[in-house]
DNA sequence: CTTCTGTTTCAGAAATTACTGAAATCTCTG
DNA sequence: CAGAGATTTCAGTAATTTCTGAAACAGAAG
């Protein structure tokens, strides 16, 4: 399959990319790949569109895999396998926060409640350090939590609104009470 | 200067991250080095704590600087650069997301405005493909930008306020109209 | 069971990235 | 300006990561 000059532009830049992204050049490049084309395609023809070898291409779609970000898809009469990715960017984007935040952030917030739990070690600064960093983490994520049950709509919604959202924030606790992961939203109901 | 096994932890810690957060083991462990330090560190002191080269730590204290997570001090009498990392964890988070954004994503949502300037290509579903990742990518950035405004205060408010946020998203359009970037949320008053 | 088609694994090669020590540069101070 | 202290640069080396081709594996069909 020869790529048109936006499928290999597209596809080149994605390989650039993909080390800032924590992948590799071949991860970005099969990812853009199948993120530009309507139909599945099969390892075979992703091999052939990149130029790299077979096995680096079976290598780069289990990484995708296990990144959840490409779609197994099965063609009748065919044995071959074929992938997408999914057609709504808003579940793409969904599942890359997930699993960044898998990756880059869950190890780091066990780390920082083991450290806690060892317990004083005589140096007051850092354990304030690392509570203080332990609760930010865990204030952020748990935000992050209640987006991700969020439906898309509502985010959209919310991302329009943008700055109005200042005004906003001063009225909560004013607003009848609903339920809550929060303990004590500036003023109670 | 010997570290305690709490910092010594701690920074083995982050310069295992390194890789997966995009920066190299010796710039994760002298910044997690640093964030754990009341006092700025010059750098022999940090090239000593960590047993590596003093180029290395050069060298990573330049690439710590590149991403503004580092603040230069003086200390009175000594011509030797200090070196700590802001007392504020929400300046710290507001830095990391602004660069990261610069590097993970701008290039890309530069190089998605060039692929659409060059017009049609032949390729409709590429081409919407495209268009739609741009739009969506401005909207993100859009909201960013907005929020990267929001006092820290109000940022805390709002992420304190969670998952009430779905039934205030659908009050949206309900308030008093406030100057916005949004052109048309849901319902206008 | 054997063959055929397709996929994965893996050891080594290639490429990239990180690190070091030595030399160069920079900048105060006397 | 000369010398001392501090930092940076850079070429070479080490370590790590990526990629390849060959071989092993899987499972459907005859």
């Amino acid at each position: 399959m020869a790529l048109t000059p936006l499928q290999q532009e597209f596809v080149l830049h994605f390989g650039e990319m993909g080390s800032r992204w924590g992948i590799n050049r071949t991860v970005g490049q099969i990812y853009a790949l199948l993120f530009l084309s309507r139909a599945p395609l099969n390892a075979e023809t992703i091999t052939d569109a990149l130029g790299v070898s077979r096995s680096n291409t079976s290598m780069g779609l289990k990484e995708l895999q296990s990144w959840n970000l490409v779609r197994l898809k099965h063609v009748p009469g065919d044995r071959r396998d074929y992938f997408t990715t999914p057609d709504d960017l808003w579940e793409i984007v969904r599942t890359l926060v997930a699993e960044r935040k898998k990756r880059e952030i869950d190890p780091t917030l066990t780390k920082l409640r083991e450290l806690e739990m060892q317990g004083p070690a005589g140096d007051d600064y850092a354990e304030a350090r690392i509570a203080e960093l332990r609760a930010l983490i865990e204030m952020m994520t748990g935000f992050y939590e209640d987006m991700e049950r969020i439906e898309t709509e509502r985010l959209v919604t919310l991302m329009t609104y943008g700055s109005k959202l200042a005004g906003m924030i001063d009225k909560i606790g004013t607003l009848p009470k609903l339920s809550s992961r929060s303990t004590n939203p500036r003023k109670e109901a």
